[in-house]
DNA sequence: CTGAAAGCGCTTACAG
DNA sequence: CTGAAAGCGCTTACAG
């Protein structure tokens, strides 16, 4: 290992011409003489010159990495997320670190502070930052929130009102009445609106809607609501999302309560394993992989905006994915 | 955004001293007069000073970044690899990129060497690259090897002797006298090395047991293998890994053959959502987070090293998690 | 179009 | 212990 790696005067030498023309030929194809452009082009790709990304970045003030900072690596929720978000950052050119916070909002705020300076701007995926410290720390670098608004920064937040009213739809036409939705995250922007999108269209639909919890966002989360979800006499539940879907569908079944006959249950995300279950669980989608990449392309537009525009982006949809944990409601 | 970041001139200047001594008392505490190191750090804490780590990278060399490559960030074997990896990355002080490479070979190549520059050493998860690539890479900055051994090259690799001679006493108390394997990429070792114990602890357990496949490693590797494991008269089977397990599992229930009652099958890995099936998956369990760790503190070692000493590390350990896919073989 | 020079923010021998 | 200087590998005005 250590091989050195060529330099840019490793090249000029090799060239004949002034380091300064090879940058110029690396970094700003067209705008030398082509000959001179190809005979360092040459040279490079004979000495496998890669540019030291460290140098570049000192003078640029521009590190071409970004980051994406996540509560929890191993929430399913965020897989793909990740996935869209690096492929759309390696295909700009940029790198993407992915930093975990593990659900502490101390460390979430150390992490920020020891990753900030190494990149051109960060992505939140949830956070448990408070609305001051995403200011200041939009302030310092361009920031974008996944699933959350906050006044004058940048976000990309799902659409989750064409799956909830089609998941509605769904469960009115197969006879419930009266429904119930499992809380997450009190504090969460998304929570929120999800419950408030279920309550506009269960009461357009003629059903009643009660809300049940607010649980912890998991599997245990989903597992602990069982008591209050018979006591409540809903046939049908919607959870905040898949992970409390999954638990309730296990911990209910367990019960000797069947899924879907006695109990409709409708999850949120889509996220790998949701239909492992018996039955698979019926969710609403969230394009998941897009939503990452989309934070990765808002980041780089507020890179280009000489305005300090902050992109707001809603285009990415929700849509209802029937599968078995679904039917009509008992007469 | 764009506050400019306070340099050590900032610093310097606030604290009535030379920037070289300012970087002194940051880079080495305890090298300097105790009075001045506390009048520098006093005013970089005023300044909300934080290093510049590229500026740092330049004339160390040092970027006190690594890189962690895994062909698919989505198959949920990574993400406890990932967190394991990051977290004792984080506690040293580095920071993880880690980067995808679509399981395509030529992706992996271009991915590296665009990603190379930028890290003091990368490991790598599963990965598609000859011994050759390895051994180039190896050449330029410190690698490590997840679940691959090759010659001169640092690795981790779990044990996987525990886990299977558990899984077959397991089995064989059980009654079972003839099993199968679900092989998944031939080309990798820990393919290789998880059959090679099987066989075994088969047969010293007095038990036959067959390949069958191999397949991709995945839930649709795990369903298509359903005809040749009813074919096989196999009463149980281990898969080379729970996505297969879980692929097998839900295509056999659906095929009318109840597991486990007539069909016991045993994955390899405990991944998120492998409880999820009914009946719940048994699996040999692999420490992942560990594993991500100690690859991290492996490469840490390299960095060490005065010779060229590679570590190479099976400490890691696999053991049995019995749930409900085995029961008695059938009389 | 291209050369020579200055500068990005650090670190680290070299003096004193 | 601390200052002054050179250098890490680039980029980019400034000349010509």
């Amino acid at each position: 290992m250590n091989e050195k790696a060529a330099t840019i005067y490793d090249i000029a030498k090799l060239a004949g011409v002034n380091p300064s023309t090879v940058s110029r030929a690396l970094s700003t194809p067209g705008r030398i003489n082509a000959a001179t452009e190809a005979k360092v082009h040459a040279a490079a790709k004979e000495l496998n010159y890669r540019a030291n990304p460290f140098a570049r970045a000192l003078p640029t003030g521009k590190t071409r990495m970004i980051a994406l900072m996540v509560s929890d690596i191993t929430n399913p929720v965020f897989f793909k997320v990740v996935r869209g978000a690096e492929k759309v950052a390696a295909e700009n050119g940029y790198t993407l670190v992915v930093a975990e916070s593990i659900e502490s909002s101390k460390v979430e705020a150390e992490t920020l502070q020891r990753i900030l300076p190494s990149v051109d701007g960060v992505i939140f995926g949830t956070t448990r930052l408070s609305d001051d410290e995403i200011h200041q720390a939009n302030r310092e670098k361009p920031v974008v929130l996944i699933n959350r608004i906050v006044e004058g920064v940048a976000d990309v937040v799902p659409d989750n009102e064409p799956g909830i009213a089609q998941a509605v739809a769904h469960l009115a036409s197969l006879g419930h009445k009266h429904i119930g939705f499992l809380g997450g995250p009190t504090a969460s922007w998304i929570n929120a609106d999800r419950w408030n999108l279920l309550m506009k269209h269960a009461v357009e639909a003629g059903m009643t809607v009660v809300s049940i919890g607010p649980n912890l966002p998991t599997v245990e989360g989903g597992r602990d609501a069982v008591d209050e979800v018979r006591a409540s006499g809903v046939s049908a539940i919607i959870t905040y999302n898949d992970l409390m879907g999954i638990g309730l569908l296990r911990a209910v079944s367990a019960a000797g309560i069947k899924v879907p006959e006695e109990l409709s249950i409708v999850g949120f995300d889509n996220i790998f394993g949701s239909d492992f279950t018996s039955p698979p669980l019926t969710t609403i989608e969230m394009p998941l992989e897009r939503i990452g990449g989309n934070a990765v392309r808002a980041l780089l537009a507020t890179f280009e905006a000489q305005d300090g525009t902050v992109p707001h982006g809603s285009e990415e949809t929700t849509s209802l994915l029937v599968r078995g944990s679904t039917t009509k409601a008992k007469a």
